[in-house]
DNA sequence: TGATTAATTAATTCGCTGGTTAATTAATCT
DNA sequence: AGATTAATTAACCAGCGAATTAATTAATCA
């Protein structure tokens, strides 16, 4: 019971047509909608017979999964590293730290987006149940620790706090595209540290004591 | 000439189970992705045989093209009443009659979505130009409104402006049913103007000079 | 060398979906 | 009443795509 049986061949060594196909699911699932997906397309980009996928994955859905569940891995390890305690100086701390995860998992939002906001009865449940309560914990964080500091205005309240720091900090990641084409703007370092700056603006004197502002 | 046929009779009375058809398709459509939304169950949503789709609409993605002149057009005539000239005594205002306009065609933010942004859609173009530079111009009007009013701080970027405003006005709406469901908060009369005297606090402290403000 | 088993494929099955058709119903007009 | 025509339906068809199968390849072990 050690190393018998047929090496895994695709392309050069290891063991994977697997990896192969995961990372095919990645770029046709975040661009297109599932069912526009085929399995032969999927299997014909990783170089496989589609055959692969059952053998792997057992099905479309199987696969598709797999691949929610790597992408949504990094993003959580991008959110520990990144966002995790919740303590933030500022909150252009907070804007800048969450540009920086996005940033290593770009395909995150539109894959949350279709997931969350869009019923395509793929995995709904499963991923709100990975990704969904930790994401959105980390909103809640952030507000109670500028409450508990004392920073934050007494009027704020805490859903529209949470709201209008998701809508600013995902929404124009969800317009990437419609903005670079309509606008002719990249997301470079520039233009993400123009929006940090921006959203901080809003933020300082619309939802903090101006008392409590210590830096700029 | 005149009146031959059989009329309609759909349920009691006169000509429409065109209109059936195309209340059955903005239900699903909106909150199902284009392939997952059958002929057969929009039919049966409808009350009428499938075979109608093709009499009143020659096919499937003719009563999708319907529908979506059917939202437009009203989104057109609301955006008229309601953001027409873009001339705003306040952020305050604007908030308020974007909230007006949406609430009259609340499937309208998602379609948009669908068909914008994400690649879901079957008539991207076909929507845009119905509507995409239409509804964008609004933000842009604001921003030149407040702008040449000299009420704007000199260093508001334009662009950044009109995202910001974009993301805050419609990102709720594409979180309207997740934030029913995770937070239990409707989008009631009370919800919605906590939201625009929210959305105000930002803009008007963040964007607006402050000697420029005249009420509250 | 031959048994064993993992990896891989070509070919096939089968359910679903959009589309089509031909027949039926129910009204109006002459 | 009989012709005409719009509205409606049941039944059917073709095509696609996911799933499945049975066979084949290529390695290891004894």
């Amino acid at each position: 019971m050690t190393n018998k049986g047929r090496p895994a061949q695709n392309g050069k060594n290891a063991d994977d047509a697997r990896a192969a196909l995961i990372g095919a699911a990645r770029k046709k699932f975040v661009s297109k909608a599932y069912d526009k997906v085929s399995i032969r397309e999927l299997a014909q980009l990783a170089g496989v017979n589609s055959a692969m996928i059952k053998y792997y994955f057992e099905s479309k859905e199987g696969l598709y999964k797999a691949m929610v569940t790597e992408v949504t891995g990094q993003v959580i390890e991008n959110i520990k590293l990144h966002l995790s305690s919740g303590k933030f100086d500022s909150i252009e701390e907070f804007f800048r730290s969450f540009v920086e995860m996005i940033k290593e998992s770009p395909e995150f939002p539109l894959l949350m987006l279709k997931e969350m906001v869009l019923n395509q009865g793929v995995c709904r449940e499963y991923f709100i149940e990975r990704i969904g309560f930790k994401h959105m914990k980390v909103f809640d964080q952030v507000y109670h620790h500028f409450k508990d500091s004392g920073k934050l205005r007494a009027d704020v309240d805490p859903l529209l706090f949470r709201m209008s720091l998701m809508s600013l900090t995902l929404h124009p990641w969800y317009m990437r595209e419609l903005i670079g084409t309509m606008e002719g703007v990249q997301y470079d370092e520039a233009f993400l540290e123009k929006m940090i700056k921006h959203n901080t603006q809003l933020f300082q004197h619309g939802c903090f004591n101006e008392e409590g502002k210590n830096d700029q």
